[in-house]
DNA sequence: TGTATATACAACCAAATCGTTGTATAGTTG
DNA sequence: CAACTATACAACGATTTGGTTGTATATACA
């Protein structure tokens, strides 16, 4: 990586992170995790209103998150690729170890 | 990783990405890259007030990305570990990979 | 062709968030 | 002790964003 981060690719990575901190948009991309998911499977899925499921779907598209398949009435969302989740094993390993010295800080 | 995220886990991770998705932040983590700095230090470095550093380096220690140490009359804050830029790195494969595609097809 | 269904999209409101201004606190120095 | 400096914090206005409601579009089917 570069020795230092132009403003612009900054704002570049800023924009994807903050694709994934929304709890909802990461409910979606867990579900789709193993198998592809219409629109309709995913609202039943997360149970979240239609055309919020669809919002979220739009912004998760344009950045390249999941991929889109028409197929006759339903569209058909997958995910791009697997790396979301090296991202959150980077994340979940930081909440672990802040769990741990935590748990220690107590026990003293 | 878990087969399925729990909702309270993915509120954590969210939460995460949030103190990510902000260019002020990155632009804060990226400064401390090299070595720590005085909270005067960073005001310098990024150009921005004084008042929204702290605001920002607040977040950023609660979430445990930077440490804290205190100097006389100074403040040094360093970063916690560099795990940071892990995830930057993906995230820098994820736009340069959507960008040769996109030149792909304009090239067409 | 007419009806039904799945998805997208615009408009709206409520809540969250960024940056600023002003002030409080703590430590230093004369 | 008094003046000064670095940092934190509260409050405020402007902007953004998440979720909803209502509607438009497109495909299937009778």
């Amino acid at each position: 990586m570069a020795r230092k981060l132009s403003t612009g690719l900054l704002a570049l990575i800023a924009q994807r992170f903050k694709a994934l901190s929304e709890p909802a948009r990461l409910e979606i991309l867990s579900a789709l995790r193993h198998d592809e998911l219409t629109v309709s499977e995913l609202v039943e899925e997360t149970g979240m209103g239609q055309a919020n499921v669809s919002k979220h779907l739009q912004m998760l598209y344009a950045l390249g998150f999941v991929d889109r398949r028409k197929g006759g009435l339903f569209v058909h969302y997958a995910l791009a690729d697997q790396s979301v989740f090296e991202l959150c094993d980077v994340i979940c390993g930081r909440i672990e170890a802040q769990e741990k010295s935590r748990r220690k800080l107590i026990a003293r």
